[in-house]
Parts: C-alpha cells; structure tokens; sequence
DNA sequence: TGACGCTATGTCAGATATGACATACACTGG
DNA sequence: CCAGTGTATGTCATATCTGACATAGCGTCA
C-alpha cells in the first residue's frame, strides 16, 4: 500500500495539480504530509533565522547536510521524527510544535 | 547516536539515579517522549471513546493488535509517525493533533 | 470452574529511514 | 573566468520500525 504509491511517483515524475488528487492520497495521509510539509518550512525558516548553515544543524543533529536539505524539503524518506528533532534541537518547544502542525496552511490562490 | 547511548547502557549494567539521569537524556529526547506519551494517551481514549477494540482498529490501520497495544504504551519501538497516523485514522484533524502535542502534561505530585 | 473477549509483551523477518558520501547546482566575490 | 560557500539530489550499507505471530494476563459471565 506504500509501496504502490512509490512505484507510482517514481514512474510519473512531478506534474500539476493538487498533491492530493494526483498521488491518489487518502485524506489521512494527505493531512500527514501537510504536517510535515509545515514542519519542514518551519525547519528551514528557525534554522534561517538562527544563521545557522545546513551542515552546523546538520552536526548539531548529528547527521549530514544531506539529510537535512531533505528534512527541509520534506523528502518522502523523511520521518516525522526526524521533524521533530530538529526543530526541538533548534529550541521549538513543545507548544511551538504544536502550534506549527495545527496551523491551517495558506490558501493557494485558485 | 542513539546507538551510542545504547553501547553505554550495555556496558554500564543497572545504576540508580532518576531515568532521566541514568539514560542521559537530552532536554529534547524527553520533550520528544513528553509528545509521545501524550499522543499515545490521546490514542487510547479515542478509541475507547469510538468504543473500538485494539483489533478494529488494528484492521483500520492495516496493522495488529499487539502494535496498537504498543501505541497506546508509547513503546520504545513505536514512531511518532505510527501515532500521528493512527489519531488522523480516528478522525483527528492537525488542529486537534497540534493541541495533544503542544498541552502542558499535567504535573505529578511532589 | 472454564470459556471467552480484550489487552499486554516478546520475538523476528522483512520494510523503511538513516548517515555518509559523491556530485551537481546556484550564487557571490575576486 | 575561477574558487568558495551553501544547498540539492542520488545511492548505499546499516540501523530502526513494522506487521505478524505466539502467548500470557485479566475480567466477566455462565
């Protein structure tokens, strides 16, 4: 059922329209990448506004440039987890995350 | 880095001191059990609320009994990602999720 | 008592995520 | 133009997580 769906990306490649419709998402997994899509923005704008590169959080973390540009662009081989950390490691706290995850993303302009 | 902290705890056998102390836990590994253990508490009185059985709710989820039952524990070997994705199949929307994650715990007593 | 329904815990093979590395791209100052 | 700095993307071996299964505990009902 995960692996379906990959299968899918891999040979499709990126075309328009919502994520939504295009990937077949269920509603619950659509709202799973939202979160971590607000999570990643939120990543990348605290590590941003700290003048923090990605290879200082990186080894903050313990972990590589690499993996951070992809936490940063919420990868699809990125963790919620991994989301999480980070941000916690950049000093979010608890209510902070909970705030981003809650926050209603902006309207696209239709 | 994770694996390190296991090498230790192999190696150093069983030690008093507070869990915290003992397992060397970071400020941000314990907000991050903090958020899962509030998610994982979330979980259960959902489904008790739905009046579901760990079984049904397993099938919803394309999962077992004994995973659900590790969920609702917030087990070492359950992700954030598997809770947060259970609570969207109970029908959580990201606002209500954000609110689980970012409520203070109530306070033990002293 | 025993049978039944629900939950808890341990284990393990297979699936998924991770850090590390290589490399490419974009931008800037010289 | 080049060199340097920061970011993006692909791959891979290994670490971690998952579903499934077995099995045990625990009420409840007859």
């Amino acid at each position: 059922m995960k692996q379906e769906k990959k299968e899918r990306l891999k040979k499709a490649g990126w075309k328009v329209g919502t994520t939504k419709e295009f990937l077949q998402l269920t509603a619950e997994e659509a709202a799973l990448i939202e979160i971590k899509l607000a999570l990643a923005r939120s990543l990348k704008k605290r590590r941003m506004a700290q003048k923090m590169t990605q290879n200082e959080l990186a080894k903050e973390l313990g972990s590589s440039q690499s993996r951070v540009a992809k936490m940063e662009s919420a990868d699809a081989t990125v963790s919620l987890e991994a989301l999480v950390r980070s941000l916690l490691a950049l000093g979010a706290s608890r209510q902070e995350i909970g705030r981003i995850i809650g926050k209603k993303p902006v309207e696209p302009v239709s």
